[in-house]
DNA sequence: CATGTTTGTTAGTAAACCTTACGAACGAAA
DNA sequence: TTTCGTTCGTAAGGTTTACTAACAAACATG
């Protein structure tokens, strides 16, 4: 044989293959593979989703008899277009038959909870101060907010997702979360353990970004500047969320910004990110200006030199993550009246200028469209991810 | 039903099915899985191929005639440990029934060239001057190079692979590569209808990168750095080469570092990486200390001094990076005269300062143990992994 | 009212892996 | 020397999957 008859791998569908696939695991990709075409589009016949997926009328059929079989799916009624031919059964993703239960641990003072239908729609929320509470006062605070949202869902519970602070492993082990006193926690299989639902444990900053992928149109490669009492990055490349070796992957907070020092950090070295950027220290010099200045004007000037020159540093840091990646979408979460102004237009100039314009040229940077409930919107997708692979 | 009973996806396997799997595609997956098995270890029966992948014998053995009918697999006589039991049959890829052409264009005056093993060693090497060629007469002279290195070969030849500096697409197109002249230059599309070989054209640091992952046993996530009359980055995260939106991932060359300026660059800004870093400008800059010193020792000091200032210059870029992706493992690949000594410890030092400390612990950087080999051999696992689906 | 189109289903086929069973070849123990 | 248990590779038959082909139902249109 010549080289040339080498065979084609499957190198464009998985790198290289990492395990054996048997024929069950065709009908799983393909059940997914038709759930997320329906949840994504909504209201098709059994013939649109062949068309879409490029399986045949036939095995669609039977994917969807056994989707329905589960409840996953509904049928609703007879498409009222005038065409020729039989009318086609609409079918969609049985919207209203599960919700989601998410919380946000990622408030410095206040934990928040809600229940979210399986669109990423908040349907009821509530919330649970911390109390300072920390380690384990802080684990049964958590479980007494989650049998709250617990009871208030309406409809089964696919299942509960946590965005919480800190470095979370892929098991949902909250390695470390000072803010909470945890070290080490077992979060996510002792909340399994408590309640009986599946529970999906991430990073805040990891579901914010997974959040803005799924809900706010965003493209495959993402970074998301999360901008709190902490500062804190989740990335997307591809599509997927990268999570670092040691699960540390976009802890961006305590790198060292410029060349020429900068304030003291608590974690004692000079000039870290959060130094410059966290909304206590961004409030505190704002505040210390107003009180400073003479007039209402020279309160607004020093206010905006404050956010520009933390905007600048923004960018500063984050021109090398923008060249070696090559990411043309950036999306701020935080307060807007600290983030969105001349903050963020002085990281775009930082960017643009200390990079190579021909490739940032169309680099966009906005505010995100999830307000403060992306942390939970984006726990919601683990969710979906988890148990349904639709997102 | 409940909702702990909605199934379980392939999550694991690929995060979003992206396409319809068909049986075929089963038996792709497992075919490559024993090919990729056999040539990691080598020397193996076919009950020990169905003992590591989990298939069973029966399937390792149709799977195993089929690649043995390609010459892909050749069987290498009984096993002699004396064991109970019928002997086993030996197997191993058919290593020498193929051989691989690689081209590195990265080199700013001579282009190398050079036939390997499949297992990445160099068999023969060639090179060509470029003379100053450009556009057309640099494809030319790129041509001529391959049809040499085409003709040492001495066994069919599984594919072409070809680092190419600038930035390149996924189809091998070579959007523009400065050096070469070349813009939007079709270079793969173009060498394999010339040679009626499959070709894969890379950017040269990305090739590099896939060399030190399959033949330097680095690590799954991986950044490396390539010094040369330019500076450019390849970038691994969980095995896979990064290559961005734009594919200008890892052109970190013009990016500024630091905030204090620094030298003019040719590109116009002034601090940039490549005007700290690359082989002209450190050159120039010992030999210019060199010079207006007064004894040996201090000509030693002022090099050192030069070399340690570019050292930082790197941290300082990449510490956002490795907190941003949760980076252990970097390379440099470059000079050793320049790179491996008082840089690269100015470079972990200044790492470890302005990143947490904390994730950074067990950060290593060292140099590449390919040699200027890297490139050429990074092409290689290109093609391996195109044809074979193996590196 | 006949015709063509579209939908969803039924029946049968091909491909892939699996389980079960078997002969061949070997070491160890009776 | 013979018997037994082990290991290897292969053969036969079964299961799962999706495909092709064919069809009835339901509709629009000329």
């Amino acid at each position: 044989m010549t080289a040339t008859g080498a065979p084609r791998t499957i190198q464009d569908r998985a790198l290289r293959p990492t395990a054996k696939v048997l024929p069950e695991h065709i009908r799983l990709n393909n059940r997914t593979l038709v759930l997320q075409t329906l949840y994504r589009a909504g209201l098709q016949s059994r013939a649109d989703l062949a068309r879409e997926t490029g399986l045949t009328r036939v095995t669609v059929s039977d994917l969807i008899s056994e989707l329905m079989g589960e409840n996953l799916v509904i049928e609703l009624g007879q498409r009222q277009e005038p065409r020729p031919g039989k009318p086609a059964t609409l079918l969609d993703i049985n919207r209203s038959a599960f919700q989601i239960v998410s919380l946000d641990l990622s408030g410095h003072t206040r934990l928040r909870g809600a229940v979210l239908s399986l669109d990423g729609a908040v349907l009821s929320s509530s919330g649970l101060d911390l109390a300072g509470a920390r380690g384990e006062a802080a684990y049964d605070t958590v479980a007494e907010l989650l049998a709250q949202v617990i009871a208030a869902a309406t409809a089964p519970i696919l299942g509960v997702g946590i965005g919480s602070p800190g470095i979370v492993d892929r098991a949902g082990v909250v390695r470390n979360a000072p803010n909470l006193g945890w070290r080490d926690q077992p979060l996510q299989a002792r909340l399994q353990e408590l309640t009986g639902l599946p529970v999906r444990v991430v990073n805040d900053a990891n579901a914010a970004v997974l959040a803005e992928h799924s809900f706010g149109g965003a493209d495959h490669d993402l970074l998301l500047i999360k901008v709190g009492h902490g500062v804190g990055a989740g990335l997307l490349i591809g599509g997927r969320a990268i999570f670092g070796e040691r699960f540390a992957a976009g802890e961006i907070g305590h790198v060292v910004v410029g060349t020429d020092d900068g304030p003291l950090c608590a974690c004692g070295k000079s000039g870290c990110l959060e130094a410059w950027l966290s909304v206590p220290r961004l409030t505190a010099a704002i505040h210390d200006a107003t009180a400073a200045a003479a007039t209402p004007a020279d309160a607004e000037r020093a206010t905006s030199d404050i956010l520009t020159e933390a905007g600048r540093r923004l960018g500063i840091i984050l021109a090398p993550v923008v060249g070696a990646l090559n990411l043309l979408e950036i999306v701020l979460s935080g307060p807007p009246e600290l983030l969105d102004g001349a903050l963020s237009a002085a990281t775009v100039e930082t960017l643009r200028s200390r990079t190579m314009a021909t490739e940032t040229g169309d680099l966009t940077l906005r505010m995100t469209a999830q307000g403060e409930d992306i942390v939970l919107r984006g726990a919601a997708v683990m969710v979906l991810s988890a148990q349904l692979g639709v997102s």
